[in-house]
DNA sequence: CTATGAAAGTGACCATGGTCAATTTATGGA
DNA sequence: TCCATAAATTGACCATGGTCACTTTCATAG
């Protein structure tokens, strides 16, 4: 049998509670509680539509980066590091407006341990996808795979990001960070 | 008053307690309740000791990654990246393990949030401190700070260590993704 | 040796995510 | 229209991490 409207509808209604909760109060005090009695729907139908609390997490933090790159997507490839910082920026603010959203993010990125790849997964593949494509028009190394470099990008941001909440390690703005490994790793001068 | 005789003795027993159920059946299975029955005490003194469960795992995790670094500490600085990756590859086995393990790691590697500094945050620092020293005295790039280039180290560690747990990334060996990565950035040739 | 205040320890209790056997609702065929 | 089957939903219940008012133990001043 196909899937019936009434799931549909059901589903939606658990995402729009769940998405007025997180405008009120933040992710991090997100209760399936809360959600499933503003849907107005028992705690297993909850569960029925999400594995666990943290699918949720992934299906709407997910959506928000997509969002973000549905922008990027539009874009001019980048002639400089600093027009690659330009793309970035809003999805990091995105991702640093909580250190629980930022958790959720890491839990998820390496995709997937068992089942089908998640929200949150497929826009770090998405994000792979469109940062080669630019890294190989622009001017930077030609050394390496463009699908490696994009590869790295991806590795750094994790690093500025995770070290945005670190104590030990602030002076420095995620953007000034990020600037500091782009150049180190798409314009090396080795020899200089 | 100082700390008493007690304290020291209770926090033992607790920690052998729960390092003998990791023993048994790993990290991810381990249970608050457990411990406190096995080490004799109730099920408050263990949050009077660990801040949660999540700061005892922290200190396990922590004190065997130190145990890695205390190894790695006596060897020569290596000369290539293939010494590099036989110095980092037996932490590397530890923290891929469990999938758990690596996500405590993951958390806890971009340092406390908030107070003062974890036993796994202070391997990172320690991490960074030793390799920064390795490569400012190995044939590698000499355009950046050794220590920036530590930093990316640990940033495509991460990197490598959580695309072993994704499915669609298998087929590389996370030493054979190291070595790519550590080539890329320790020794770029973007003229050639 | 005893009183006293601080440190350590206790366990009943709470918060919250997650399960599952039972029930209700939809769908398609006879 | 009615039945059989699958899909969807329910909510009591469980698992487990974490809290806190209270009790016990310790160290030291007097």
């Amino acid at each position: 049998m196909a899937v019936q409207t009434r799931t549909l509808k059901t589903r939606a209604k658990l995402i729009e509670a769940a998405q007025n909760r997180i405008n009120e109060a933040g992710y991090e005090a997100l209760r399936v509680e809360d959600v499933v009695k503003d849907a107005g729907v028992a705690k297993g139908t909850f569960f029925a539509h999400f594995k666990d609390k943290d699918a949720l997490m992934d299906h709407l933090i997910g959506g928000e980066i997509h969002a973000f790159l549905d922008e990027v997507e539009l874009m001019e490839p980048p002639k400089s590091v600093d027009e690659i910082l330009d793309a970035l920026m809003p999805s990091f603010e995105f991702m640093t407006q909580e250190r629980f959203v930022f958790d959720v993010i890491l839990r998820h990125s390496g995709a997937a341990q068992n089942s089908e790849i998640g929200a949150i997964a497929q826009t770090f593949i998405r994000n792979g996808t469109v940062m080669a494509h630019w890294l190989a028009h622009g001017p930077f190394r030609k050394d390496i795979d463009p699908a490696l470099m994009a590869d790295g990008v991806g590795a750094f941001q994790i690093q500025a990001l995770a070290l945005h909440f670190c104590t030990a390690h602030n002076g420095f703005s995620i953007r000034d960070r990020m600037e500091t490994y782009l150049n180190a790793w798409l314009l090396p001068k080795p020899s200089g």
